[in-house]
DNA sequence: GTCTATAGCAGGATAGAC
DNA sequence: GTCTATCCTGCTATAGAC
């Protein structure tokens, strides 16, 4: 791997572990083991570095939602099955994480995570709606409201495992979604 | 007002805005009107004002539970109205957001935020087990997973709001857990 | 209790040699 | 492209006078 390249990972690292805010060039140099100098030659500043790095993790995890819903199951599995995902609950969610950080909702970081966020909102919504005409959920289900509902129990589940240090929250909190909508599923 | 009391609404603030690292002693001392010497003399540091200040607000936030949870209503009455509680989505959860900072989780700050989750999730447990004991809603959900994605959703939704710069996420994640509930209710 | 002065250190970036 | 030296600022805290 290239200087540049270690950089950008040791970033996507960092902002995972520490965020942005908390993760400093030196942090970041020490990680990819590349010098002062070559951090500055190959970026502007370490904004310009932070932005690089949460435009590849958005990217990284738009891959992983393809590899989940563009199967050839029924839609409404699809759902459930970007519910059982595994996850590493008391790390965080890479990027849904760094909103909570003044630095990340003010500058050039946000336009990757929305992205990312808007296009696993509209992909949950399609399924939905795709089951509702095939008549596997119930039609007065509102499939936008479900899919805000269902993409905020994961990223609650990153924040009430790391709130009370317990990694089954993550769990809990899906499963509790997925036992709703295949209740749902059983009495339309 | 006392220096100290001014210190610490200061704090509590700042906590909320800015979120625990990002917060100076510079900047609570200037917004609480407050010399430097004051400071230090009525707090051992930056940390011991920051763990009590989190205190206080884990202490305002169960009085807020206790205000929807202890009501005459009808048990699910009362889960629903807690998911309809008005929020500042774009500016996040007081205490959900502080545990996404490494600075957090390992220090003192801690206790005070687990301690106000584990309550709501009991109390929500609590109240959705009455429910179905009165028969007013299904036997065969889990009130824990149920309650565990409750919270869940509502701290997504201030995740949501923030990653998309828009508090009708927090609307959309709340009203989709409130029509799953709903449904339930209706099909028991 | 509050003030000012000061200290030590880290963050973020620049300069110029190689 | 990479290295070392250097700069300025802000963070966190201490010291000692008032």
């Amino acid at each position: 791997m290239t200087a540049k390249e270690r950089l950008l990972s040791a970033a996507k690292d960092l902002l995972w572990d520490y965020g942005y805010e908390k993760m400093s060039p030196k942090d970041i140099q020490k990680k990819a083991d590349v010098g002062q100098g070559s951090f500055y030659h190959h970026f502007e500043s370490k904004e310009s570095l932070a932005a690089q790095a949460v435009r590849e993790i958005s990217d990284d995890m738009q891959n992983t939602l393809s590899a989940v819903f563009e199967t050839s199951k029924p839609p409404l599995e699809r759902v459930k099955d970007y519910l059982k995902q595994p996850r590493e609950a008391l790390r965080g969610c890479r990027i849904g994480k760094l909103v909570q950080e003044v630095s990340v909702t003010h500058n050039s970081l946000l336009p990757p995570i929305s992205e990312y966020f808007a296009r696993l909102q509209q992909e949950l919504a399609l399924l939905l709606q795709c089951a509702q005409q095939e008549g596997a959920f119930p039609l007065e289900a509102d499939a936008t409201q479900l899919a805000a509902a269902i993409s905020a129990a994961v990223q609650g589940g990153y924040v009430l495992s790391r709130a009370l240090n317990d990694p089954k929250q993550m769990e809990m909190a899906t499963s509790g979604i997925l036992s709703m909508i295949e209740f749902m599923e059983r009495r339309l």
